[in-house]
DNA sequence: AGAACCTTGACACGCCTCTGGTAAGGTTGC
DNA sequence: GCAACCTTACCAGAGGCGTGTCAAGGTTCT
């Protein structure tokens, strides 16, 4: 394998700061995705160990872990499930559209009435 | 309480699947916040009830955890992470960027060397 | 005033994540 | 051929997630 730049996993343990065992956990997690010699030995090129680093500090720096950068792989790959998150995300900001419009503004009316209330039972309590 | 179109939590809990439990867990992590009434009750309107269920759906329709979800509300929230996270993705079709040009042609000429090698070993192995 | 709610906080349990080992066996370099 | 690597497959332990339940105490309805 020398003369080659494609590193085994423990040399690329040693120069990305991972452990061998966590190189094949990561693996796993499809994240990092070594090539393989003929005979199934990892193998980690320069590609693979940039993304090794970069995936590390980001883990770091934001408190994240495999799992989390796993699911932003899953939605990045399936279409349906990040168009089904990010519609659910849309119909944050109140008012959701599948509400019943007169359910909406009885709501909303309530919601000062109940203020009201409250500003009242501050002052002359139950 | 009654006349109000506001629900407590085990009144929400009802018509939407969720336990009394599992609703204060969702508050936890932020998906679904609903307001509160002046002595601290929890009170859902029709828009927390529409979030709730579409949530529910979501969860069972793609096997994913709550954990997810909030990780997916944390991206949208936190823009550097969401820019980091993206950056990282963004170098995975190989040939990222950082790495030194010459490296990967010469990585890319030895993995042609290496496929070759293996299917020489293939036909006379060992 | 009492029943029937609500609140937060805690203990608990099963499962998953992350991480380290170890064992049994194949590959490579010298 | 032997040392030093590699592979997969397990066991293990700390910590987080998802969920239930219980306790101690406040609120609301009638």
């Amino acid at each position: 394998m020398a003369g080659n730049d494609a590193l085994t996993i423990h040399e690329a343990a040693e120069t990305t700061g991972w452990s061998p065992r966590m190189l094949r956990y990561v693996e796993r997690s499809e994240l990092v995705v070594p090539e393989r010699s003929q005979s199934g030995y990892r193998l980690y090129g320069p590609a693979e160990l940039q993304r090794l680093r970069t995936l590390r500090e980001l883990l770091e720096r934001f408190e994240v872990g495999l799992s989390e950068i796993g699911f932003a792989l899953r939605m990045r790959r399936d279409t349906d499930l990040r168009e089904a998150v990010e519609e659910w995300f849309e119909a944050e900001p109140r008012r959701p559209e599948h509400v019943d419009a007169a359910d909406w503004m009885r709501w909303e009316q309530e919601k000062h009435q109940r203020l009201l209330n409250t500003q009242l039972m501050e002052t002359s309590p139950r």
